[in-house]
RNA sequence: GCCCCCAUCGUCUAGCGGCUAGGACGUUGGAUUCUCAUUCCAGAAACCGGGGUUCGAUUCCCCGUGGGGGUGCCA
């Protein structure tokens, strides 16, 4: 059998979409999957949208999702160029083959097509023979001269050598007229795959630019796992069988097959979305973590170099099992960074229900100040001993003494939380609170 | 209107003639002498309806219904 060649040919509008980000990844797994080629076309036929920061969303999200291409902008290849704008020779010498062979003839200064007026079948690897009739000709080449969407798209098919055509279900009707142009060039067409379209968590229709988690730009500036998202993406109309959802690129390149493509349409949600970015954040090598976290501290209010690179390390150790988002990390951090606190009163008030935070506090600054060890063992000791000689659960000096360091209920693992911020810090900040708290 | 595609828990899915219909997210309830935005258990939750075919249909066929898409001198 030839060789795969595929193409994800997306035209330019200043955003990626994620549906576009999804036929951009079948169409790369396929390549992967069978050792064929993966192809970035750019249909920017239509007028002077084409602008050079427009091209560069799409190139920067496929990127991102870590989907090279083996010929397109900026790679190049043998079937150049690979900017529709800069094809219009080729798209000419076509048009002149459908005109001399009587495909096409003008009406009001428009080329049009002549249709067969014959079912044509589709061959879809995904739906099976899909037959459609095309009624009336349509226009190929409009008045101004430029040639339209299903014309140029089929001719760099053809020029390409495009095996398999894999494009969103939104193509299907349109495949009636392309393989209408095809048999004209008297060109075989390529298989077909048209997937289903991912449709908004809420409401009705299709995932639209406006839907919250639509553009893959959007996951990038808000410090999403690229390969968690990609992974989300996998799992919208294709599964990897066996119970199993996460799982290594490399994996899912071996088990994709573009026949196991689901047929119908899947609904984006969001919560899953977030999960399994929670799921790679936790499986982060420490120092991918730490970068990352990095980055994202480095944006926010807290000021980072006034710490040394360990205590910074350590914090970051701390809070990497419990973070969901790395957007969340300034916000899970910042009491590590600043002896400002800001006590949340409606906390407070409910520890104060269950326990009585003040002669917890005094119990342990007493402790603690006179023990040795600040290793979580010792720590865990203390607050043991503490509970038996008081008679009361432990519990009631954890939360209290997290909310006093912390200013709320949540956070990292106690005894680590302790161990990190050190004695100096626990202590003073128990003081300060003792002082203040009713 | 016409044409095309689709149909399993709320959502993503497994299933490809005989299953207690499985998993995941979410949700609910528990657990941990450490909170939860962690982890672990447990629970609730689905085969759109009607006809066929068959000894037997979630699974195959038809018709409804519902959803999606297309129907541009947009892509």
């Amino acid at each position: 059998m030839e060789d795969v060649r595929v193409r994800f040919a997306p035209s330019p509008t200043g955003f990626f979409h994620i549906g576009g980000a999804r036929t951009a990844l079948f169409n790369w797994l396929y390549a992967k999957h069978t050792g064929g080629k993966f192809i970035l076309r750019i249909e920017n036929t239509d007028d002077e949208r084409d602008r050079q920061e427009f091209l560069d969303v799409l190139i920067r999200g496929l990127q991102w999702l870590g989907l090279d291409w083996d010929e397109g902008p900026g790679v190049g290849g043998d079937y150049g160029p690979y900017l529709q704008s800069q094809r219009s020779d080729i798209y000419d010498a076509y048009t002149e083959i459908l005109k001399r062979e009587g495909h096409a003839y003008e009406k009001d200064g428009a080329l049009y097509f002549r249709v067969s007026q014959k079912p044509q079948t589709i061959h879809d690897l995904i739906r099976g023979d899909v037959v459609r009739k095309e009624e009336k000709d349509f226009v190929i080449v409009r008045a101004n001269g430029k040639p339209v969407f299903h014309l140029v798209n089929v001719i760099d098919d053809i020029a390409m050598g495009i095996t398999h055509v894999i494009r969103g279900e939104d193509h299907l009707s349109n495949a009636s007229k392309h393989v209408e142009l095809f048999n004209a060039f008297g060109v075989a067409p390529p298989l077909f795959a048209h997937i289903p379209l991912i449709l908004k968590s809420h409401g009705s229709g299709k995932m639209s630019k406006r839907d919250t988690g639509a553009l893959i730009e959007n996951y990038a500036a808000d410090h999403f796992i690229p390969a968690a998202v990609r992974n989300y993406l996998c799992l919208l109309g294709w599964s990897p069988k066996e119970d199993r959802e996460i799982l290594p690129i490399g994996e899912i390149i071996r088990l994709f097959n573009i026949r196991d493509v689901n047929k119908n349409n899947a609904r984006f949600d969001e919560k899953k979305m977030a999960f399994f970015n929670g799921e790679y954040l936790k499986a982060l090598p420490f120092a991918e973590f730490f970068d990352r976290s990095m980055a994202v501290l480095a944006d926010s209010a807290i000021a980072l170099e006034k710490f040394d690179g360990a205590y910074v390390s350590s914090v970051l150790e701390l809070c990497q099992e419990k973070l969901r988002s790395l957007v969340e990390l300034p916000n899970f951090v910042d009491y590590f960074f600043s002896e400002s606190i800001s006590y949340d009163r409606e906390a407070l008030a409910k520890l104060q229900l269950k326990c009585a935070v003040r002669q917890r506090l005094g119990e342990f600054r007493d402790a603690f100040a006179a023990a040795s060890g600040v290793d979580d063992a010792s720590i865990e000791n203390l607050v043991r001993d503490l509970a038996n000689a008081n008679c009361v659960n432990g519990g009631e000096y954890i939360h209290s003494v997290r909310f006093a360091v912390s200013g709320r209920n949540v956070g990292p693992s106690f005894f680590g939380l302790v161990r990190v911020l050190g004695r100096e810090r626990v202590l003073a900040r128990l003081g300060n609170f003792l002082a203040q708290c009713p």
